[in-house]
DNA sequence: ACTCAGGTATTAC
DNA sequence: GTAATACCTGAG
C-alpha cells in the first residue's frame, strides 16, 4: 500500500501511485503520445481472471492475493525486444544500467525531474547509426552483437514490428526467434509484454524452479509448452507473473 | 580476490 | 535431437 514508481513511458516520465485497490497517474515531465489505460492493460478483466486462477489451486491463491496489483503492461515492442536482448544471461541492476544507458546517450530527451535529465528509449534509426563499441554501454557486456545486429536486421530489412501483432502464436515467435540473441525466453518476453500475447508463459530459472517445485513439471523438452497450455490456459502470461513475485518474495 | 547471477549460440556428440 | 560450454561484468 502506497508505494509509488517512477518510470520512462514513451515520451513521458510518469509515477503510478497505489491508492487503495487502485492507482493514479501523474505525468511529471514531458507528453505521453500512447493510449494509457491501453498501456496499463485496463481491458483486461481482473475479478474474473484473478477468481479464475485463484480457484485453480492454493498456491495460485497465495499468489494472486500477494500480487493483487500486478499489471502485464501493453509496451512499445522495439523497446521490449532490445530489452530482453539485453535480459539475457544478466541481472536487474545491470538490465537497468544498459537500458539507461543507451536511452541517455541514444534517446531524445524528455525533460527533468528532481534535478534528473530523463530520455526516451531510442528509435531502431538512432541505434543502427550507432557503432557495435559504443553499443556497450555499462551493464550490456557481450551482448551488444545481439542489440547491433537486432538493429540492423530490422533497418535493413524495413521490417515493420507491428506485423507481429497479426501474426498467430507459433508464426509471431518463430519470427521473433529470426533475431540474433533471440530464444525461447526472450521470444516470450516480447510476446507477452508487447503483443498482448496474454497466453505466453517465459520460463527463466525462478519459473523453471516453480514449475518443477510446485507442479512438479520437469524440464523435459515440450513438457512445459503442454501443461501450461492445459493448466493456465488463456490466462497464462497473468499466472506466470503472479507466481514470479510470489515465488521471489519467499526465497529471499 | 573471490563469488554470484543468468539465456543464447555454438560445438560436439 | 540432446548435452556441454563459453560468453560478461557490477555488486557485495
Amino acid at each position: 500500500m502506497g508505494n509509488d514508481y517512477v518510470g520512462v513511458v514513451d515520451s513521458a516520465l510518469l509515477k503510478v501511485a497505489e491508492r487503495g485497490g487502485d492507482y493514479e497517474l501523474e505525468v511529471l515531465a514531458g507528453q505521453p503520445h500512447m493510449d494509457l489505460a491501453y498501456y496499463f492493460d485496463e481491458h483486461m478483466p481482473f475479478e474474473a481472471m484473478k477468481e479464475t486462477l485463484s480457484l485453480k489451486d492454493p498456491w495460485l491463491e497465495k499468489a494472486v492475493a500477494y500480487g493483487k496489483g500486478i499489471r502485464l503492461l501493453n509496451q512499445d515492442p522495439f523497446e521490449t525486444l532490445i530489452s530482453y536482448i539485453i535480459s539475457s544471461n544478466n541481472n536487474i541492476p545491470k538490465i537497468k544500467m544498459a537500458v539507461e544507458g543507451l536511452s541517455s546517450a541514444f534517446g531524445d530527451p524528455i525533460g527533468t525531474y528532481a534535478g534528473k535529465m530523463y530520455h526516451a528509449f531510442p528509435k531502431p534509426e538512432a541505434l543502427y547509426k550507432v557503432s557495435l563499441e559504443d553499443l556497450k554501454v555499462k551493464g550490456m557486456g557481450y551482448r551488444n552483437k545481439a542489440v547491433y545486429e537486432t538493429v540492423h536486421k530490422i533497418v535493413d530489412e524495413g521490417i515493420c514490428l507491428e506485423k507481429i501483432r497479426q501474426m498467430d502464436d507459433e508464426e509471431a515467435k518463430g519470427f521473433l526467434k529470426g533475431f540474433y540473441g533471440v530464444g525461447d525466453k526472450v521470444a516470450d518476453c516480447t510476446l507477452l509484454f508487447a503483443y498482448e500475447k496474454k497466453n505466453a508463459f517465459p520460463v527463466d530459472t525462478w519459473v523453471k524452479r516453480l514449475l518443477r517445485e510446485l507442479y512438479q513439471v520437469e524440464d523435459a523438452n515440450k513438457a512445459y509448452a503442454a501443461f501450461v497450455a492445459s493448466y493456465f490456459t488463456e490466462y497464462a502470461g497473468y499466472a506466470q507473473q503472479y507466481l514470479f513475485y510470489y515465488m521471489r518474495s519467499l526465497k529471499r
